[in-house]
DNA sequence: ATAGTTTTGCAACTCAGTTGCATTAAATTA
DNA sequence: TAATTTAATGCAACTGAGTTGCAAAACTAT
């Protein structure tokens, strides 16, 4: 399993996400990393970190590659983060929640994962 | 409003999701008109059919755009097709959902639309 | 240090989706 | 039904996210 070398890459991708506990997008981390680290790094690094348990993944609107940290209790064994997303179409943040989603079984179907993304306006956009 | 001339290009696509009523992604739609219809072609007539109502439009998994027919009730005013999808991993085969999935209000947020993607085996790919 | 892997940078590529513009085909009017 | 207006189409070139191959650099272990 744990693969992960602790290059300055992965630090440095770990730290961004550590200051600020936020959703980010690929492409805004390669924006923030811009001079640093190259694309194809960043790429690789959030590929490793999400199997490694330690950050997940989910598609935002535009269908837009998005990352966040993880909840507790992830690994590369299993991945808990099924929780839906919220992403504000003005400012385009995205927010983790912490709801449970209850969908009826489906008949004769194998249901291995769950993605809700809801569109709206956040905070404070409403205001 | 009804600005949709009734051209060949529109009559085409629309045969192909009234001979089936099954959702089809744009990069299929584009192969199944090949030498027919341009792809910039195929682009604009959904996306002027999803603004009439008849058809409206989601996301499969890996960020494709994928398109099927509206249920009835669905006019350019309002879209009532805010029903989840799954898609199989195995056979990539999309089908429209009639489960009612309730998401618990959230706070300080309005909320304008939910979309639901359950990723799975099919019936076909179960067995 | 040395050897054996993993990681990185770079450049070139893929592929879905878009844009500008000249041409063509509907719909409308006379 | 011919002329006119306006929307729709084809084409080629482009954009931008994500990928790939390969040589060079940086970890890790011995």
């Amino acid at each position: 399993m744990g693969i992960v070398r602790k290059t300055k890459a992965v630090t440095t991708v770990l730290n961004i996400f550590e200051a600020q506990n936020e959703a980010k997008s690929v492409v805004r981390l390669i924006e923030l990393v811009k001079g640093v680290m190259n694309k194809t790094t960043v790429y690789r690094v959030l590929d490793r970190l999400e199997q490694e348990g330690v950050i997940h993944s989910f598609n935002g609107r535009d269908g837009l590659k998005w990352y966040a940290k993880c909840d507790e209790g992830c690994s590369s064994h299993k991945h808990l983060d099924s929780h839906p997303h919220f992403q504000c179409t003005e400012c385009d943040k995205v927010e983790c929640l912490s709801l449970d989603v209850k969908i009826p079984k489906l008949k004769n179907h194998k249901v291995d994962s769950t993605d809700i993304l809801l569109l709206g306006q956040c905070e404070a956009c409403c205001s």
